[in-house]
DNA sequence: AATAAAATGAGAATAATTCTTATTTTCTTC
DNA sequence: GAAGAAAATAAGAATTATTCTCATTTTATT
């Protein structure tokens, strides 16, 4: 195995596991998506390396659902869909947020504006049939 | 004192705080508020309480800013900055949320929308100052 | 006034997250 | 490739926001 292979081999793997899925899952989430493939990790290390690649812009914080801090891998702005009955994270890629809200939000508040979410809540598919 | 204003005095105090201010309190800052006049308030009675009217919709959560759970008595749906810098929630009243995303939302997401966020974040003028 | 129901205070319990420290892994320099 | 320095990790302790328990107090009902 190379070098390259094997710098930060853990701390990859975290951030690959957030870039596939569509989760948007918590750190015990990722700990969890990550068994599998390498069942040594420890939780300590999926929340510092989540902290870290969160402080370097390289993934986000959605907030917390259900008082559970989620995370995306995808730092576009776009908009998310929270499940209240299930607690699932969707995006809703069709849904675009006018870029024109931005900008009467900086001029609005005097503040500099670096980021924006914009979350939708209320029951998914399967939690409103049960 | 009559009965009508005896009834819940603390609950009561819990609501007019959180109607009073601008400041998105935490459950503990509602404590800290309520201190002058209700000294003898317990912080579980805010938090029993602040969950209370949030489960019966009198009140929303703004979600967690620095981990910590802040509260709004504006139940419309309204736009708000969030400083990174010193974790102050501004209401943003001139920034209107077009409706249009909430059908929208709706639609591509086959989901029933309750509820909506839109959260802007940054750095507030005295923090973008310092 | 007597009783039932609801609300509260105090502190224990819980759970997500962060921190500490010893160890392991990786990087740099020779 | 080996030696030393720097960074990352595991394990579990510590922290902190929040919830829970239960005895007591307050309020509502009769």
């Amino acid at each position: 195995m190379e070098a390259a292979e094997k710098q930060f081999r853990k701390r990859n793997a975290i951030l690959d596991c957030l870039r596939q899925t569509h989760a948007h899952p918590s750190a015990e989430m990722v700990h969890a998506l990550l068994q599998p493939s390498h069942p040594d990790i420890s939780l300590a290390t999926v929340y510092r390396n989540l902290a870290w690649f969160k402080s370097r812009g390289m993934i986000q914080s959605l907030g917390t659902v259900n008082g559970v801090e989620r995370f995306d891998a995808d730092t576009q702005p776009h908009v998310h869909f929270v499940c209240t009955g299930c607690h699932a994270v969707l995006d809703l890629p069709q849904v675009e947020i006018p870029a024109s809200l931005g900008t009467s939000a900086e001029e609005a508040s005097g503040c500099r504006v670096q980021g924006c979410q914009l979350t939708f809540t209320g029951l998914c598919g399967s939690c409103a049939n049960s």
